[in-house]
RNA sequence: GGGCAGAUAGCUCAGGUGGUCCAGAGCGCUUGCCUUACAAGCAAGAGGUCGGGAGUUCGACUCUCCCUCUGCCCA
């Protein structure tokens, strides 16, 4: 395409751009049901239409976009839904921000154009997050993006709740839920968080209607006071059994309670006596539902005392609480105080502390469903990675509880239940279907209920309102259900396996029958330097936009994926001045050292040509042989770790395969070679190097498309509509895994290595070479060295020179051993000889302590009578080879010693 | 309070089914190098009683139990 471009440092930036426009251009990633491949299809979990993206999302979308790709160059019909989410709360609470800088409530406003405020808003900011996603390169099907409420989606929510409901697995109900009083609204149980908080246990006292005493109740909330109904103690607490069945009187107030006995009260907690008030706490709820109590209700929505609180009527609730405490200390009904320090809920989204709530909701049925759910995920039918959520998913399902699916707000999905004047009500698709439900003339007037739902109540129908399951009502089956359905994989993070998770698997099997999905990667959760979660509120969250354009997409993806083992958190150093992550480095340096790997194999392709054919398999030299035999391996490798899901071995893998084996030695070896071989096999070798290259880009490809698909057209004449990221996966032969090449490739290895071990000891300039002898001590090996000298030669670099074993070599000599064969380096005259003494000694020490142990074991007659022969015979050899090199090291130990002693008394 | 995960080199982490190279990588550190792609690099090196204790075993970083600490989820 462009071979001038190919400068010495890799620049993401503008072929980043280039190649994801290309890829749009061309249709890329729109996915075709009739296309009559095998299909494998994810659903993007949708990111809130509020989001700006973060780290999260970053590995979440790598993850997914790595198994989209792979799958698509093994020719899947691969399909990747995106999409948004209307995210209710978090959208209200942020448009009402906008209003209030306005000065003005949403109140004011009304409900029909606050509405239109938020789609305004939507149009404007929503979805800014997925145009923030194309920066990494991710290759979902755009043209199947779904928002919520959008009307398909919006059409499949309502029916699903009108079939619930006629099933009688949606219904109204009186219970204690989470109220925020600041966002006015009911909250599900998971948007509460626990804090522990330290506030004052009171101990309360309760007169006897008889006189004689009060019973002392312990509380945190003597402003509910006004709302008690009972006192409970333990069945079995002595301290109250004569107490149990009489009356008390309600301090502030006239009204007496009864004193009962209930399991649920804990003797060793406070007092032993709790008071009972159903209308204010959940725990108390039960009981009072359990004894057949009344239900009182003290406060107001907006968290004020009410007019059952007399003269302390219309105060804050916390405010109240100082205020009744104070009372009761003046009229002598405190016993005691003391600081107590216990959990406290928090609405999530608005920050105050919770209110129990009585209040008419919405909820779900959810054992029904729930016991399905849990099976396929038992039976192995959907699989967790790491498997060990299972048993979170297990506990969780089997204490499920009802779902609260209404919510006091007005961005969402309106409840489809009509209200008439008689208090009579249904749901229904219209007014007019309601009418007809209740058996009601035309005109009379009917309301809507004014909730709307729980945002997730569109999610968990994800699976099937993307692939436009009701999109109109009535439609059932769909292309995208038939083929994509169940999908493959769902990539998500571990904190939404309830709220999401669970419930896509419930409604999946509820409406459809399938399951949604087959396996669910549970994403790690990206930690600071700190181990404190990424967060906005924290400083430690930086935007992944700069760093993308810092250090290259491709390079982010692979340093994510590289850090992120399955099942285990990521920490990642975060610079919290510039918002910089420094291990972004790692999948930078690889990205630049696979672009220079290629730009070698261009200039030498340039400077040798390059033949149609690569070099005849009889004409490979032992490091093409071994190179192309790890290639295989690798190949084999890697799709085993993404089978398993373990993508961070994956990407270990290559990134070792290409620095190491492929950068460090092999290139390394070619360049020697192509100088020894003629014109016609240095053209043969350099399309053999080019041909496993393109191997490589083909591997890599899923987690570094940019880089792969620049230099698949760098390096070859391709065609413009040609495109890696729709090429075949990388193969290999049977024929090229060779167990003997990689042996003798790795004891050339090892020579080299312990010949550079030693030349680095005597510093040399990398332009001076000394002489090397290798005493071999079987013929085999022999052979092996001496036809790779060349090798040898120009990777220590050495002259190099093969003895048989007998040979006598120089006396004044660095000395090493490699698997029993000695090998010796000559150096300079004016080598100080000591040094070497030094560390002859210090090696036969640390032989001599090995030696010890080997022998320690073998004299163990259990050890010899009990372990498998296999490792005895190895220790046998250990013991051998320990010993054999020993008195190699002894003797060149003497000979040096002679040596330098002579030189001494020459000196 | 219930459940789960983890504790290995200064930092971040690898080390299925116990013996296999005196425990590995990257970063950082030390030394020498701008060596025919790459200083975002090359070569060599230092650095760990594998959280503590007990047990099982001929043998434990690896299995069991207890303890300590860290984090997460749920109530």
């Amino acid at each position: 395409m462009q071979q001038e471009g190919f400068s010495s440092a890799y620049t993401p930036g503008e072929i980043e751009r280039r190649w994801y426009e290309a890829w749009l251009r061309h249709d890329l990633f729109r996915a075709n049901p009739d296309s009559g491949r095998p299909p494998y299809s994810i659903l993007m979990p949708p990111p809130n239409v509020t989001g700006v993206l973060h780290f999260g999302h970053v590995l979440n979308i790598t993850l997914q976009d790595i198994y989209i790709r792979w799958h698509r160059m093994q020719g899947y019909e691969v399909c990747w839904f995106p999409g948004i989410d209307h995210a209710g709360i978090a959208t209200q609470v942020k448009v009402e921000q906008e209003l209030a800088a306005e000065g003005v409530t949403r109140h004011q406003l009304g409900r029909e154009r606050f509405l239109e405020r938020v789609w305004q808003w939507k149009e404007r900011y929503g979805g800014i997050i997925l145009e923030q996603m194309r920066a990494l390169g991710i290759s979902c099907d755009w043209s199947r993006t779904l928002f919520t409420m959008d009307e398909s989606a919006s059409t499949a929510v309502r029916e699903v709740f009108i079939r619930l409901y006629d099933e009688g697995l949606i219904y109204r109900g009186k219970r204690i839920i989470n109220w925020s009083p600041r966002l006015q609204s009911a909250l599900s149980d998971e948007e509460v968080v626990y804090r522990p908080v330290t506030e004052e246990l009171l101990v309360l006292r309760y007169a006897l209607e008889e006189g004689g005493g009060f019973v002392p109740v312990a509380t945190v909330r003597p402003e509910t006071i006004f709302a008690d109904v009972a006192v409970a103690v333990h069945p079995d607490d002595e301290r109250y059994r004569s107490v149990v069945g009489k009356r008390v009187r309600v301090p502030l107030t006239e009204r007496f309670v009864p004193v009962i006995a209930d399991e649920a009260v804990d003797p060793a907690f406070g007092t032993g006596a709790l008071k009972i008030t159903p209308g204010h706490d959940a725990v108390d709820f039960e009981i009072g539902q359990r004894h057949g109590l009344p239900l009182l209700v003290c406060l107001t929505p907006e968290g004020r005392l009410n007019e059952l609180a007399g003269p302390f009527a219309g105060l804050e609730r916390f405010e109240a609480r100082r205020r009744v405490t104070e009372r009761l200390q003046e009229l002598g009904l405190l016993e005691r105080r003391e600081p107590y320090t216990h959990n406290v809920g928090f609405s999530e989204r608005s920050g105050e502390p919770v209110e129990p709530y009585v209040s008419n909701q919405w909820f779900v049925r959810m054992k029904p469903l729930a016991e399905p759910a849990l099976q396929v995920v038992l039976e192995g039918k959907i699989r967790f990675h790491p498997e060990h959520w299972v048993r979170t998913y297990e506990h969780w399902m089997r204490n499920i509880r009802d779902w609260c699916i209404s919510r006091q707000i007005w961005w969402g999905h309106r409840i489809p239940v009509y209200y008439a004047p008689d208090g009579r009500y249904t749901a229904a698709r219209s007014p007019e279907e309601a009418r007809q439900r209740l058996g009601l003339d035309p005109e009379v007037p009917l309301e809507q209920d004014p909730d709307v739902l729980d945002t997730w109540f569109s999610s968990w129908l994800w699976p099937l309102t993307t692939m436009r399951w009701l999109a109109d009502g009535v439609t059932e089956e769909t292309p995208d259900l038939r083929v994509f359905l169940p999908t493959d994989l769902l990539v998500t993070a571990p904190e939404i396996i309830f709220f999401w998770v669970a419930r896509m698997i419930m409604a999946t099997l509820k409406f459809r029958g399938t399951i949604p999905f087959r396996d669910v990667y549970f994403t790690s959760v990206i930690r600071d330097g700190y181990g404190r979660k990424l967060s906005k509120s924290l400083g430690n969250s930086p935007d992944p936009l700069p760093i993308i354009a810092k250090y290259g997409a491709d390079a982010v993806r692979f340093t994510m994926i590289y850090l992120s083992p399955l099942g285990q958190d990521v920490r990642m150093t975060i610079d919290e001045r510039t918002q910089d992550i420094p291990s972004m480095e790692i999948g930078r340096n690889f990205a630049n050292k696979l672009w220079n790997a290629g730009r070698f194999l261009w200039l030498k392709s340039q400077q040798y040509g390059v033949s149609s054919k690569p070099i005849a398999d009889e004409a490979l030299t032992l490091p093409e042989r071994w190179i192309r035999s790890r290639f295989a391996a690798a190949l084999r490798a890697t799709e085993a770790e993404l089978r398993h899901y373990h993508v961070n071995d994956y990407a270990r893998l290559l990134y070792n395969f290409v620095w190491n084996d492929f950068c460090d030695w092999y290139l390394e070896a070619l360049k020697v070679l192509l100088q020894r071989s003629t014109a016609e096999e240095a053209a043969g070798r350099c399309r053999f190097a080019l041909e496993l290259y393109e191997g490589i880009l083909r591997l890599l490809h899923p987690v570094m498309p940019f880089i792969t698909e620049e230099l698949w057209h760098l390096l070859w004449e391709r065609r413009e509509e040609e495109f890696l990221c729709v090429a075949a996966a990388a193969t290999a032969a049977e024929a090229w895994h060779s167990a003997e090449d990689e042996e003798n490739f790795s004891l050339l290895q090892a020579f080299i290595g312990e010949a550079r071990r030693l030349r680095s000891l005597l510093g040399l300039p990398p332009q001076e070479c000394p002489q090397l002898f290798i005493r071999a001590v079987t013929s085999e090996i022999i052979q092996l060295l001496g036809s790779h000298r060349w090798l040898l030669e120009a990777l220590v670099p050495c002259h190099a020179t093969v003895l048989d074993a007998h040979s006598p070599v120089p006396p004044r000599a660095l000395t090493g051993v490699v698997r029993g064969t000695e090998i010796f380096l000559v150096p300079s005259s004016d080598y100080d000889l000591t040094t070497e003494l030094e560390r002859l000694q210090r090696e036969i020490a640390r032989l001599q302590r090995l030696l010890e142990e080997t022998q320690a074991k073998l004299q163990n007659p259990a050890f010899l009578q009990r372990a498998p022969s296999a490792v005895v015979e190895r220790e046998r050899e250990k013991e051998q080879s320990f010993q054999q090199s020993l008195a190699k090291l002894h003797e060149r130990l003497a000979t040096l010693q002679l040596l330098s002693s002579s030189e001494d008394s020459h000196a």
